[in-house]
DNA sequence: TACAAATAGATGACACATCATCGGGTTACG
DNA sequence: CGTAACCCGATGATGTGTCATCTATTTGTA
């Protein structure tokens, strides 16, 4: 078998895993994984626009008005028309939102403990560089850029 | 940011984007990724049960009826009932699917090749061995496993 | 043999991704 | 200015993935 078609069916798997232990971790909170990253995101860049959390999300496409619906729905997100230009809405936590936000920290700590441990001692360091090598070209670089910038430099 | 954390987000970026390259090699010829997919396992394993399908097809949970639905009604599929077993479907591919399946075979060699030039000379056995330790545990292991004798041990 | 448990597949419900299209708002250029 | 091009977000359609449930069939066991 070629070891580029192994390595596409393992992202694939991997991804899909990943995407299993977030969910289940977040099932009991009662959001899905993409729920729970908008969330994050929202709670970190807020006042943020759709097409801002689009960039930031890897969601890419069609910007996340639906997800943001189910977030609203929720009592989650606040959704409010901007004031600078009335085609944009602005998103931001509400309290309700707050306060799951710490909750849902909490469970993708736990997901990534379980990860560390899976992961062991092992390098990532030349995995990572051929992720990152692969994406060089494409818009989610800038995306990972980003999200690295707001962690980082959380607003005061 | 943790590198286990960008690890994951980039872990999804690359399957997005592999998934993004492999639909549009197969537009033109009118199947989406998973359907390509299948089509080829099924060429390759046929006659095969929906179950078993399942089984070597990264979409486990569920077994893929309705993608199998869709194959059947683009007549590239034949289901038939299983003469030992008759709660089991055969899946076999008809002649037009016989036709497409060298298509997209070409097409994925098309979309290897692509990723041979962007991966360029670089290593994959790293990256490969850490994707193969985090799949360990799980049943996409065996998967990956089956389809590589599937690959490598072409039916007569 | 008869009945309970297990299995294969279909199907309904929901979330998410992608594509296309539309309406309202803004910007830019004549 | 005023209109055309562009941009933001919403929405409908389709494909996919996941979960739960249902039916038909087979298997295992009392």
């Amino acid at each position: 078998m070629d070891p580029l078609f192994e390595f596409a069916l393992s992202v694939k798997a991997v991804q899909r895993e990943l995407e299993r232990w977030i969910n289940e971790a977040m099932r009991p909170l009662g959001v899905t994984a993409a729920q729970a990253d908008a969330l994050l995101v929202i709670g970190q860049a807020q006042p943020v626009s759709l097409k801002e959390l689009g960039e930031l999300l890897i969601a890419e496409a069609g910007h996340p008005s639906r997800l943001v619906d189910r977030l609203v729905e929720a009592s989650l997100v606040e959704r409010r028309p901007a004031g600078h230009d009335r085609r944009q809405v602005e998103l931001s936590l509400t309290p309700k939102g707050r306060r799951l936000e710490k909750r849902v920290m909490a469970a993708r700590d736990q997901v990534m403990e379980l990860g560390r441990t899976t992961v062991e001692d092992r390098d990532l360091t030349p995995a990572l560089g051929l992720l990152r090598e692969l994406l060089a070209g494409t818009p989610y670089a800038g995306l990972i850029a980003r999200r690295r910038e707001l962690l980082d430099q959380p607003p005061p």
